[in-house]
DNA sequence: AACAATACCGAAACCGGTTTCGAAATGATT
DNA sequence: AATCATTTCGAAACCGGTTTCGGTATTGTT
């Protein structure tokens, strides 16, 4: 019942079924003097290397990646592990982000492994699968948290890795990160400058770092602007639309709304959009709403989302880069990227209307 | 200036770094008999396998894949080659594809490897080099054309695989597919139910077999109730959002422009909704619309998108299943799988305004 | 022409597992 | 106690490459 195998008499080899050894004896050389004439050894005169290499193409031989990496001690392989995702994932940033880092990749060499983590399971565990039974060589991360068992972890293990954010332990390992803290400066320094007194903000939850970051840009900003910071226009969200919801109905309900709304991402600020709408709140007239990620659709919606974003792209090859220079040199000094985002000004913002200016006291 | 070799002095070994070979050596035993314990060979004593698995759990042993592999003649991956994205990717099909894949895969020992194709070069290359390097046992395709190059290069190696979406050579494959065609059918129907009689369709362009499936839907039902097929009603898009307001425009701005348009996805309907806000219609009293994919944030839109859903988890787990089901035995009967998407109405979809309906002249 | 230096390649070990085959040890049978 | 069947394990080949080492054959020197 198990497969019949072929019979020695057979007389056409499928493409790849060329292996070192076939070419080896078809040329009357040695495993050996084959493999160093293809990887281009000194010590291989040129008229045989010549005589190989084209004996190679013409057999249409590959070297068996398998056999290679285990020779070799390598697996040239990068693991990817997907956080859980979100029941309603709605920003692109992981597909986006797999096809850049892929391609990267692909440049120096390497493959990339994607590895799902099951939500049941310690979030290290995936990462110690991987380590132990050798199948990457290290770890492209992304989404990090502050306090980061990954991070713990393969520091721990001396195991080769970069994260997309920071965390407690940056000072420890190659990081990239886009400067949320700045971004948001940026956008309340927008919103500011437009007239807005009573800012609100939608956060995520405590688990991301970036999310920390991005509420620390906001509050500076403020503070630099002398503006008062009011603890009930901080509203924490899990960064889904659901969220923003939730939030933006804490918010707009208050006796004195704010006159915008920034958000921690774009999924918040399409929820805290549509929370607005249902409760009279004309965009961006009566309300300006920012959000972050630069999802593209949204420049579809009415109106077009204004937002902060940045080049996943980029992203995805820098972190290549940072890793690549790792693996060829395990002993460097540890060193990070941070880029920025740019605000997008797409048409949600505005100044706020002159009734709600009335309560303007401006401290310049 | 290279990596200094670690002395023969080296006392502590990290975590994953005992060999087979040290496992025998420590319990007096030789490779392979360590090895059959280990996988449970009927010639092994329980005594000796208890003995073998014990030591084996407390130092932590972990056959090296790399090896294991080299030595069974399989690499326990498959490969998933991403199509090159649009410039502004709306929908989260991939990222949620690939999270569910992978997970499927996992529960069966197999590793997802991702490679990005290269806009460049041909579309069957990575797949080619895939196959030549050993490094897959199986493909997972998604996104066919009905002359797929893809598979008619793996059919014709014999490589196996499994297709989101049928081909012109579904016969010779396994295959998984949401039916488009019946899909689009009820949405017609839906439509015509409401009392539209003059539906717009804006397609994807003939690139993608499945955006031929869904126009044939569409045609099927128009004919089924004895609506006339108005050329100029079907526009060809492309399947972003700017095709679909390109296409909204072309429909909304004839002398007598559609109470409804279809479109082949969400990003398009987007694109649709945007251009017909541009032009005045309203949505949903002046103009229906529906869309496919049932991302997740058509519902925070303005009106919500009405659109056709699926389950990606499932697509996930039944292409894996059908792959698994190949791999184990090469020589079966191809079986394919047809899913159904549902008609999520979420508000952007209603009976055309009373004005329009003086042009009524249904047929039943 | 004798000798040292160099170029070139073969032989063999190695990477870390799996699997086949046969031999030794054990137990059962008469 | 001799014979035979079973159990259990060791030895070795193998997967398909890479890399070290050493030995000819060739070239260069005097």
């Amino acid at each position: 019942m198990n497969d019949v195998k072929a019979g020695p008499e057979e007389e056409w080899v499928k493409s790849g079924e060329v292996r070192i050894s076939d070419l080896a004896e078809e040329l009357g050389l040695t495993k050996g003097t084959v493999s160093r004439a293809l990887n281009g050894y000194e010590d291989i005169s040129k008229k045989t290397q010549k005589r190989v290499m084209e004996a190679a193409t013409k057999r249409g031989y590959v070297p068996t990646t398998q056999a290679r990496r285990l020779a070799m001690g390598l697996t040239e392989t990068i693991g990817l592990v997907l956080p859980p995702m979100p029941s309603q994932p709605v920003n692109t940033f992981v597909s986006e982000f797999i096809n850049s880092v892929s391609a990267a990749l692909h440049l120096h060499g390497y493959d990339l492994l994607v590895h799902s983590a099951n939500s049941e399971e310690s979030e290290v565990e995936p990462y110690r699968r991987l380590v132990q039974s050798r199948k990457v060589d290290g770890f492209i991360i992304f989404r990090t948290h502050e306090k980061d068992p990954r991070v713990n972890y393969l520091l721990n293990e001396g195991f080769p890795f970069v994260t997309h954010g920071r965390t407690a332990r940056m000072a420890e390992h190659d990081w990239f990160d886009i400067d949320g803290e700045k971004a948001f400066r940026d956008a309340t320094s927008h919103l500011i400058k437009l007239g807005h007194q009573r800012i609100g903000f939608v956060g995520g939850g405590r688990e991301f770092f970036s999310a920390q970051l991005r509420l620390k840009g906001f509050r500076t900003m403020l503070e630099e602007c002398c503006l008062e910071n009011v603890p009930s226009l901080e509203q924490p969200g899990d960064l889904t639309g659901q969220g923003g919801e939730i939030a933006a109905q804490n918010l707009l309900k208050q006796t004195r709304p704010p006159t915008a709304i920034l958000c921690a991402n774009d999924a918040t600020a399409l929820g805290v959009m549509k929370a607005a709408r249902e409760l009279g709140f004309n965009i961006p007239e009566e309300l300006s709403v920012i959000g972050y990620d630069g999802i593209a659709l949204g420049a579809y919606i009415d109106p077009p989302l204004t937002t902060l974003t940045f080049s996943i792209e980029e992203s995805g090859k820098e972190m290549v880069n940072l890793l690549m220079r790792r693996l060829k040199n395990p002993d460097l000094p540890v060193i990070s990227k941070l880029a920025s985002a740019i605000l997008k000004l797409r048409g949600s913002e505005g100044p706020p209307s002159s009734i709600q200016n009335k309560y303007m006291e401006n401290c310049l």
